[in-house]
DNA sequence: GTGTTAAATTGTAATTGTTACAAATTAGAA
DNA sequence: TTCTAATTTGTAACAATTACAATTTAACAC
């Protein structure tokens, strides 16, 4: 049940701990890019002992260790991907929701050369998403700045 | 002086306003992607009835209007660029610094034909520059997360 | 110029996402 | 089983941003 996400934190050794492991959990079956709230209000169902900085400082730790990743797409709160292999996201201005966008950088090469150590590489892109064009969607309301 | 700027929001068909002008100047003259608040402060001095809501209004339509970029590079808050042409930016986690990197993304076309309508491209790198690689700095405190 | 009106500005208060911190608990090693 | 550093918890603080109502003003028509 466990064993995957186990694994991960094993390899990074670093403690395994019933909250990391729900969030890892969590995330691994939402792929929806969900905010800290989100992960803390559907966990701490199961479990109201949770705390929400639990959930703040689980990810930021498993973000520094590469295991998630952390997105600033949205500008007004951070969003955690169980994807951690490099893929693009597209933001619907729309609808809100992140779509993966599964290309690579094909600048590293260059910022390689740039002389600054690059870390983390993120490509953004927002708009209004395929289904809200069919809906004609992009005339109402945006939900998102 | 001030006709570049006035000519930019004559152009967009918004109202030519003393705060937007000078706020337009700044972030001409302020390539370094200030904030909100860094305008603000700054702008405070010479014209002590500014508001810090006008700053926010007044970033967001120009934004809006495709005459500013806004970035969501750091997470924490948002950085303002005069320069709107597509380019990318480099986020030093050490000395905080964010560094125009002019190279075009070229998977616009991918994108175009995913059936998405994509309105801002935002490429972002994160790691430590070049001159804190020198500095030795990346062994000290990270000011950004 | 004067009057008019919608848009912009202002100041304050509220909101939201996130972090600081101290006390209690616990994972993992000895 | 014991020990200790790491983690979790809850509360309070913080910082960026937004809501909102009152005031002012840019731009247009006359």
């Amino acid at each position: 049940m466990f064993e995957k996400y186990v694994k991960l934190l094993k390899e990074n050794s670093i403690k395994v701990t019933p909250q990391r492991l729900e969030i890892l959990k969590y995330l691994d079956k939402n792929r929806t890019h969900p905010t800290a709230d989100e992960i803390y209000s559907e966990l701490k169902e199961k479990n109201p002992a949770l705390s929400k900085t639990t959930v703040y400082n689980s990810v930021e730790t498993l973000n520094e260790h590469g295991i998630i990743q952390s997105l600033t797409i949205s500008g007004s709160e951070s969003r955690y991907d169980f994807e951690n292999k490099m893929h693009h996201h597209f933001l619907c201005k729309k609808c809100g929701n992140i779509i993966d966008i599964d290309i690579e950088c094909p600048n590293i090469g260059k910022m390689l050369e740039s002389g600054h150590k690059v870390e983390e590489v993120h490509g953004y892109f927002k708009g209004i998403c395929k289904k809200c064009m069919k809906k004609g969607n992009e005339l109402g309301k945006y939900v998102q700045k």
